[in-house]
DNA sequence: ATAAACTTTCATTTTTTATTGAAACTTCAA
DNA sequence: TTGAAGTTTCAATAAAAAATGAAAGTTTAT
């Protein structure tokens, strides 16, 4: 394999995992491209590279930011922009865990702790709603928690955990 | 609030967590309405309360069993299929797990094989590429390897990952 | 202050994904 | 072995999500 080829089949790899993971496909890909870009591209260089209009480009590189895994770069004597991705995988991971923690398992919590709250506990089947929501959210919680943890350490904790398991 | 209103809202906000994660709508809604249901459903039951169609129910029930988190059930005397989902909540994260790990992580695993061990060390550009490919793909291993090992525990996983973080 | 160089926004269009529903299929009791 | 009761399939349709592109908005050098 040729390194165009493969450059574009890691790109749109990595697009086609993101979009099953919630992460729109061109997202993805903006931020695979620039994982492995040896110097910070331009808009023109990802719109070029990945065949896209401009608005989409910005657009998704701008949520890439609002996520904090991709940054702006100016370089000295150029108007334009350049943007390069965060390389350290470890922080990537820890960016992206609290990101979606924020996003979408708070706001989950929120509504299981209200929902297991009603006060119903005439029938059978209400019983078993608030035992089984209860107990949902007691789980979401303590993976929230571990969740937490893991990314207090930033560096390396994958490698941490892992030592800890084989240890058991 | 009362009980319908909970069961509701319920099963509306998990189907859309299950949207965020590449899991499809109506899947999960099934899903939760029969986490929460005291007595297993029959597909009517089903298309009732979530008001979708015939195929719809059956499509995304056989999805549902294919993941093996939920069950189908036999009266004795009815001719109708009943459903029940998994309950336990460890027993249900496993499945996941290892079902997302053997659909999605394997093969990206796969293919960042591939491209990381391309002949290509003629430009910084190219060596960077490989090397960054390699670093994700160890990554990527890495964090397989951790969920394999967790899941092995089955029972009570998180609440022994928990243990082993807070003791550090 | 101006205009060239560049970026952002957002209404419209395209693409992708999910849903419907009717026909085909299966199972079982009589 | 038939047909009623139920389930599955899949081509057609609908809904949702993403992408386009042109106009509006910024920034900066002169």
């Amino acid at each position: 394999m040729e390194y165009q080829e493969a450059k574009t089949k890691f790109v749109q790899t990595w697009g086609a995992l993101g979009s099953q993971w919630g992460i729109n496909k061109t997202m993805a890909q903006i931020h695979a491209f620039l994982m492995v870009s040896y110097e910070p591209a331009s808009m023109e260089d990802i719109m070029e590279e990945l065949q896209i209009s401009r608005g989409n480009a910005s657009m998704n590189l701008r949520a890439l930011m609002d996520w904090g895994i991709v940054y702006k770069e100016y370089k000295t004597g150029e108007r334009r922009e350049f943007f390069t991705a965060e390389k350290d995988l470890d922080e990537l991971a820890v960016k992206i865990a609290r990101e979606r923690s924020k996003r979408e398992i708070k706001p989950a919590l929120k509504v299981l702790k209200e929902v297991s709250s009603i006060n119903a506990n005439a029938t059978a089947a209400e019983r078993h709603f608030v035992d089984q929501t209860t107990k949902l959210y007691d789980f979401v919680l303590q993976a929230d928690n571990v969740l937490d943890k893991i990314t207090e350490y930033k560096d390396n904790w994958l490698a941490q955990l892992l030592v800890k398991f084989m240890r058991k």
